[in-house]
Order: C-alpha cells, then structure tokens, then sequence
DNA sequence: TTTAAGTTTACGGGAAACCGTAAAGCGAGA
DNA sequence: TCTCGCTTTACGGTTTCCCGTAAACTTAAA
C-alpha cells in the first residue's frame, strides 16, 4: 500500500471523506491542503527532504479566495508537480464529467486516474487506490476508454479553444484577427477565422455565434 | 437539538461528512437521499405517519443520471416540501457563491439558512444548526444581508432571463418577437427587446450578444 | 378633455455576421 | 520544374445586429 499521500482539495466536506477513507486503508502519512500552492510546496519540501509523496489526490476546480494563488487549478498544479517528481502517482478526484476533459488529463497531463465524484465515489476511489499500488499503471473508466482511443471529440484543440474564447470575450472577427497576427497565431486572415467560426457552428449545431458560445459554455470548453 | 434530519445530497463524500457531523451533535434520527424525488419521498412518509422530520439539509445541483426524476433541483424539492410541510426548518448547503441566486433561495423558498460549501464549512454548519435549534428563525451570511436590502442586483428579472435564454438558444430578435407574441408576453416588439438587450449589455457592461451570454452564463443566469 | 411623461413600437443607416465563390499560397510527388 | 491537391485568404452579397431618432400608444394628473 501507499505510505505517504498527499490530498489537494479545497472543500473541507470532501477532504473529510477521503482522509476518513485513507486511513480505513492503514495509510501512515496522510496530508491535506486546500490550496494548490500549499499542495505544490508541501511537494517539494518532502522531495527535498528526501522523503516524497509516492500518491497524490487531487480535485480540478478550487474556489477563489482572498489569497491570490499562482496555481488556481487542478491541471496547473498536476502540471507543476509532474516537472518536480515526474513518477509520483496521481489520482484526479473530480466532478467534472465531460469525457473529452478527463481525455486531455491523460493524454497532457499524463494522469494515472480519474475518479469522478459521484454517488458512489468512495467506494470507487478505494478499489483505484487498491489497483494501483497493485502495479496498474493506469486506470481508464470504460466510457473514457472509448473515447480515448476515437479521435472524435477532441479534434477541437487549442486553437479552436483560443477562439471561442476571444469570441465570449466580446471580439469581433475582424479584432480576433488583429489578435492573431499579433500573436503569431495562423491561421489569421478573416475569411480563416470566420471559416473557423462555421465549422464550430456546424460541430456542435450551433444556429449562430451567440448560440455557439452558449454551448461551448455548457461544455465548459470556454 | 433537532431529532429527526433529512439529509438531500448526491455525492457519497459530502453527505458522508454531514453524517459524521450530525451523529457528533448527539441526532438521534439521520436519514440520507442521493435522488430529489427520494427525499420528497421520505418526507411526506414521515409526515403520513406522524413523524414528520424537523430539518432538512439540501443540496441544490444534483448529478443527472439513468433515472429520470421529476425533481431535479434542491430549489424544486424544497419547493415541494414546503408545500407539504410549511414548518420544516430547511439549511441549503451548497457550492453556490452568487448572492443574487443565494438570495432568491431566502425571498422565494423561504429557507432558514444558507451554508456554502467551502474551506471550512463543517464548522460554519455546525454554528449554523446551533443557532436553528436555539430558535433563531433565519440566518444570512453578512454579505447576503447587504444584498437582501438593496436590489441592486435583483432587477434582472424573469423577464429579462427568459429573453438571455432565448438569445443563448440562438433564436434572433425576430423569432423571439414571434415567441413573445405566442406567449403573450409583453413587451414583444423588435425595437422594444432590442433597447431590453442593449440595457442589459450596458448593465453587464458587454460589447454584444456574444460578449452578454458568455457573461450571463459565468453568472448562472441563464 | 388636455397636457405631460413614460413606455412601446416603427424605421433607417451603418457595422458585423453569415455564406458562397474564387483567387493566392504552399507543400509533396512526378 | 511543373502539376496536383490542400490550406489560407480575398471579395461580394444578404441577413442580422446595433444604435439613434421619431412616432404611436398608455397612463395619470391638471
């Protein structure tokens, strides 16, 4: 079994749950912050001590606060941590349910598993602990799995996500365009993008741009 | 002390701390509901046969899933309870942190208290049943208060959201006209939704539609 | 009834989105 | 080098949005 584990996550009612769990499976050393940045330097300070978390569990979405953090996500401090201790064990324990999100948690980020909060989750991220300290390298839900291996969804990348997200901040075509040049971001030229835009419109059946970010929104791409 | 609690959660971790807190506050009786229609349930049983629970804590998004239940909010079960069982003592304990949402929760359901899920919300729950039980009636966070008073916020109205959902369901001023005109909702003139439009992108400070509903979705009013 | 003030609707012009077509740019292979 | 196929860009016409002004209607007070 796992001896030391590290939990990142902000709501106190989970944490709860989990360290409850944690400790039901005779882990010794178990720790907790509810902020990524703590969760980021209590990493780092156990590996220069030379004494390092082989499990962390951690949550994607933290609240804000008064303290303004440099890691506010999940995905940022996953990020971190994997530069500092490339082969540390990690768990995404997450509400998030969209199946093209918890895709890019393996693909990028390079995540050993993702238990979904739920209304069986306990039981569920104990039997994910369990198989991974039994050797499994990675832990795929079967739903994700499909979609893993299908391109479908997730031909939408970054670009598209740039897009979006210039759109929902108000921008016309003809700024976003400005934009991009000046980013060096190609394509750039209006007809690209408003092409761009269309093709958008057409995948999620979108009847127009308010109507397209609507739905990216509900997505949660933007 | 209460003596007989209804709890309506749908994530086992969460539910699983109030447990734990209200067994620690000496509660005889604690029953627990992963489905809206199940709590619904419980309570008119427990009112039929004559013993009828004296607080309800609720959560208010629950996880859609292969059942299709008539309630599918704690704003809908709450509302049916109350209908039921006027007296009920109701504690929503949510992630919700947007006040004018919070606040409608008090003028519209008539709840008693309202927890957030948070950083230290098993404490802030624990003072908040304390307080419930020694007879206060109805408790508000400082800054809910502030936003109780004044209506700052609240003049967005159901007016207003249905046409921000209309917009976000990508129909244009001219079907929405029609629609209006269906429902014989008034005003429903072009000129008169587009001025209704552009008000509330001056209120939200948006540059167009696009910029509106990316705003209005972030706040959950749409 | 008249006046005044506010609300709702009509209209018009410019900007941006929308949508198809065609030209220009670019890389791979013969 | 030339050709083919693909991507990117340019352009023009229609619709919708955007925004101001003015007319029509409603309501309430004089």
């Amino acid at each position: 079994m796992f001896t030391k584990v590290l939990i990142a996550e902000d709501l106190d009612t989970i944490s709860f749950a989990i360290i409850q769990l944690l400790q039901k499976l005779g882990i010794n050393e178990i720790n907790h912050s509810k902020y990524c940045d703590d969760a980021f330097l209590k990493i780092k300070k156990a590996l220069h001590d030379g004494l390092p978390y082989d499990l962390i569990i951690s949550d994607l979405s933290f609240k804000r606060d008064h303290r303004d953090d440099k890691l506010t996500s999940g995905e940022e401090l996953i990020e971190a941590i994997k530069k500092v201790q490339p082969t540390i064990k990690t768990i995404v324990f997450s509400i998030e349910d969209k199946s093209f999100r918890i895709k890019s948690l393996y693909t990028n980020l390079g995540i050993n598993a993702y238990v979904c909060k739920g209304r069986d989750s306990i039981q569920e991220l104990e039997s994910t602990i369990n198989r991974l300290c039994n050797n499994e390298e990675i832990i795929v839900s079967n739903e994700i799995e499909r979609n893993l291996r299908t391109n479908t969804l997730l031909e939408i990348e970054r670009y598209d996500i740039l897009l979006l997200k210039s759109l929902a901040k108000g921008l016309t075509i003809e700024d976003i365009s400005a934009e991009f040049k000046n980013s060096e971001i190609k394509p750039n030229g209006n007809s690209s993008l408003e092409k761009r835009v269309n093709k958008l419109k057409i995948y999620f059946k979108a009847t127009n741009n308010v109507h397209l970010i609507a739905i990216t929104k509900d997505l949660g791409l933007v």
